[in-house]
DNA sequence: AATGCGATTCTCT
DNA sequence: GAGAATCGCATTT
């Protein structure tokens, strides 16, 4: 079994720690998003290096897209990454609570990028520090519950239960959603718009062979808004 | 395992 | 002022 509850074979193996260069993320979303798969996400953190292998994207194709932040060719100060050359990271928040990343594809000016939907722990080290930062989120949510219900009870000073063993729906599903995998990545909004071609801090590498017909192709999620583009088959994940 | 629901704040109109 | 490229928890199967 996979961390995310998968069986991905040969994970842990013959990784190739190899940088991607500027050339990997020249090309459209769809084509970028089907070569991330296996890739690796590299983030510096305060607990350590975190490496994630990419395990689930979607391409999000641009002015022509109705599914995509950049439809139409909306520019504003959100949507401003997506504009800029392959490589480049946007990062943008949702529901109030969570943040996505994704990696822009093509040349400068033109607005693609592929979401990074699931990523798995790429060694031992990462998987700990993942755990950590899912633990700590988790316990931030509590207390703020936890302090919102004393408040509004009229209530004090009541302090928060702690988790102390690790919930086993945690370790199953520690980076399996765009939101789940920003919190396991400690990915923020101070990583957005970063250049991850060059980036010391923010980056990808080669990271283990994938067959081709270890990808599966699906609808992409949460965009029922999209029309037609919501039945594209632009979501890729590895089995 | 599957389903339903509330959370919480940024962004753009 | 509305809605969002989602998640965790409770409840039920």
């Amino acid at each position: 079994m996979g961390i995310n509850g998968r069986n991905i074979q040969g994970l842990f193996l013959s990784e190739n720690q190899k940088r991607l260069t500027r050339e990997f993320f020249l090309t459209d979303a769809l084509e970028l998003s089907r070569r991330l798969i296996g890739k690796i996400m590299v983030h510096e953190t305060p607990l350590g290096e975190v490496r994630g292998i990419i395990t689930e994207t979607e391409a999000y194709m641009g002015v022509e897209d109705k599914g995509s932040h950049t439809y139409g060719g909306r520019r504003t100060e959100r949507t401003e990454p997506m504009f800029h050359i392959g490589g480049t990271s946007y990062v943008y928040f949702i529901y109030g609570m969570y943040n996505c990343v994704n990696v822009t594809a093509g040349v400068d000016g033109i607005p693609m990028a592929s979401l990074i939907r699931m990523v798995e722990p790429a060694d031992e080290a990462s998987r700990s520090i993942m755990e950590r930062f899912r633990i700590e989120d988790m316990q931030r949510r509590r207390a703020a519950r936890e302090k919102r219900k004393a408040e509004s009870a009229g209530d004090s000073g009541k302090s928060a239960a702690v988790v102390e063993k690790i919930p086993a729906s945690l370790k199953k599903h520690l980076a399996d959603g765009p939101g789940k995998l920003c919190i396991a990545m400690h990915i923020t909004k101070a990583d957005n718009d970063i250049d991850m071609a060059e980036s010391r801090k923010f980056y990808l590498t080669e990271g283990i062979e994938v067959e081709e017909s270890r990808i599966l192709t699906g609808k992409r999620i949460g965009i029922d808004y999209a029309e037609e583009a919501a039945d594209y088959l632009w979501r890729f994940t590895l089995i």
